[in-house]
Parts: C-alpha cells; structure tokens; sequence
DNA sequence: ATATGGCCCTGGTTGC
DNA sequence: TGCAACCAGGGCCATA
C-alpha cells in the first residue's frame, strides 16, 4: 500500500514529467467513491489550468494548480487551486499517452496540452480525489508533522504524552502523517522496540532511536522507490525495491535477519503487525 | 482520550 | 479444475 515512501516516489516522478503542461479536458468516470468533491465540479475547476508543481504533503499527492486559462474556461481567470489525490490501498497515479487503452478501474483522465494523460487508476476504490480552490486549498494541510523534518523535541513531546499502543500511536496520522503499516513496523524493528509497547512508557532515548529508525527507513525506501507489496508502481508503472528490504513486514514465520527467530504476527490496532520477539523488547 | 468494530471495495488466496 | 467463501487494509464513523 503506498505510504510517504511510494507516495514520494510517485509524486516526484509525477512532477518530472508533467510540470508546466496544461490540462485541456478532465474525464472522469461513474463511480461515486473517489469522489470527495463531485466529479462534475472538479472536472469544471481543473480544466485550463496549468500544473505549476506536483509534490507530496503527508500520503497525499498535491497538485499545484495556476490560474484558469480564460481561453479555455470562459470565466474570469480564477486563482491559484489544488488537486489533491490519495491513492487508498491500491491507487495509482500514471503519466500515459492519450492513445494508450485505459487500466481497468480509470476513474479519472486529465488530458493533458501535450497530447499526454494523467490517469488516476483504483481497483478497490479507497482512494480519493478532490479539487480545492483557493479558500479551501489555503486550509489544506495534513494534520500530523512530516516524520523526515519532525525535531527530537518534538517527537517526544507528541507520543510521550499518549497512553496507546507505539504502533497505534505510529499509525496516527493526525500524529504524523505519511506512515502506514510498512513503515510502522520496519522502523520499529530497527528501533528494537516492541509494537505493544505503550508510547508513555518508552524513555526518551527509544523514543529518539525510534524516531532515528523511522527517518532511516523511510529514506532508504525512498531511494529504492518505494516498497511494491500489492501493486505499487511509480509513475511509469515501474516496481520499487525496498520490499527486498524489509525485515519483519509480511515475513512471518521466517527468521529474523538479525538473530534468525521467527518473525511473529499479531493484530494491533486492527491491523497486521510483525515482529521479532528476541530483537524487540 | 482511547478502543473496538463495521463499512467501503476487489483481487488474490484458500478450501472444498 | 471450478467456484465460492474469505480476507486484507487506510480512513472514517458510530459506539463503548
């Protein structure tokens, strides 16, 4: 599932290719679930825009979008706007030739001023797709801190306080936004802290190795493009290699890299958690 | 404040 | 081999 890593990766390689095009028409599919703000409007708002920058904040991939281009949409030039995609569990974000035959499950298609499209592709439909303009582009910001720039201070002072599960509390995204279970897990193992640990309980210093850890994985995941469980691929539909990587996450049974026990499973928080029960006290 | 469980979805896996 | 039941899980919501 794509967390910060993939999501990185992916808007990178989104911006690469299409900043500075323009979108000439949006298609969008029947479907209501990817919806947040209804198609018809977000198609009406997106069209003659130019894609000033594409980057990501948290696991949502934020397009920046200039002003209308009056030419294309007979209103007055309108200001600045966002077009905000989170890819759920199985979204992606593809740059495409118009001629190339839709992935099934295209929910969306902007066709781009260069004869290229940005397509939005989700079998399982837990994605999202919304167009915010100014006044609500404005206020958009992702609730939790970004885990690669959060300071020492800071960590602590957030998940000290909580008297919830570390992997819980990881996995909060109004905490820190951008990691998943991956992640969650992997940086845990690398801290050597146990996923059931309560975040009030652990001293300063884990609370620092972990945050060290958590920053270290998901930097080296972003240099190998990500992790490709389920079907993650980037923005030319090419796989990550990170999931090569991976010590504990959906290794259960198999020796630990470390110390060769076997990696153990458990439900935390709803959610598959893995662990080395020697490795991670 | 935190926990739990249901819901949304479809494709892959499992079981018969 | 074929088909159906089952399950995963990010985010959100209602309930405890």
């Amino acid at each position: 599932m794509p967390e910060l890593p993939e999501v990185e990766t992916i808007a990178r390689g989104v911006h690469d290719r299409i900043h500075g095009d323009t979108i000439v028409e949006a298609i969008f599919g029947s479907h209501r679930e990817p919806f947040k703000t209804p198609p018809a409007r977000q198609a009406k708002g997106l069209e003659g825009r130019e894609i000033l920058a594409v980057h990501r904040t948290g696991k949502h991939i934020v397009c920046e979008l200039g002003a209308a281009n009056s030419s294309l949409n007979p209103r007055e030039a309108c200001p600045s706007a966002q077009w905000i995609v989170h890819l759920g569990m199985t979204g992606r974000l593809l740059v495409t030739t118009s001629d190339a035959p839709p992935a099934p499950h295209t929910h969306a298609r902007l066709r781009l001023a260069t004869g290229r499209e940005l397509r939005f592709v989700d079998p399982r439909r837990f994605g999202r797709l919304d167009f915010l303009d100014l006044a609500r582009a404005t206020a958009f910001h992702a609730a939790g801190v970004d885990p690669l720039t959060i300071t020492g201070e800071e960590f602590a002072r957030l998940f000290h306080p909580r008297r919830l599960t570390i992997k819980a509390a990881l996995l909060n995204q109004s905490l820190l936004s951008g990691v998943g279970n991956i992640y969650a897990d992997e940086s845990l193992f690398r801290a050597g802290i146990r996923p059931r640990r309560l975040a009030n309980r652990l001293t300063k210093a884990q609370l620092e190795a972990l945050r060290l850890a958590l920053r270290e994985v998901l930097l080296h995941a972003i240099n190998l493009g990500g992790s490709s469980v389920s079907d993650y691929v980037d923005a030319d539909g090419l796989k990550g290699f990170f999931q090569l990587e991976h010590c504990v996450y959906l290794r259960t049974g198999l020796p630990c890299r470390r110390c060769q026990t076997p990696i153990r499973r458990i439900l935390l928080a709803g959610r598959g958690t893995h662990y080395c029960p020697k490795c991670q006290r």
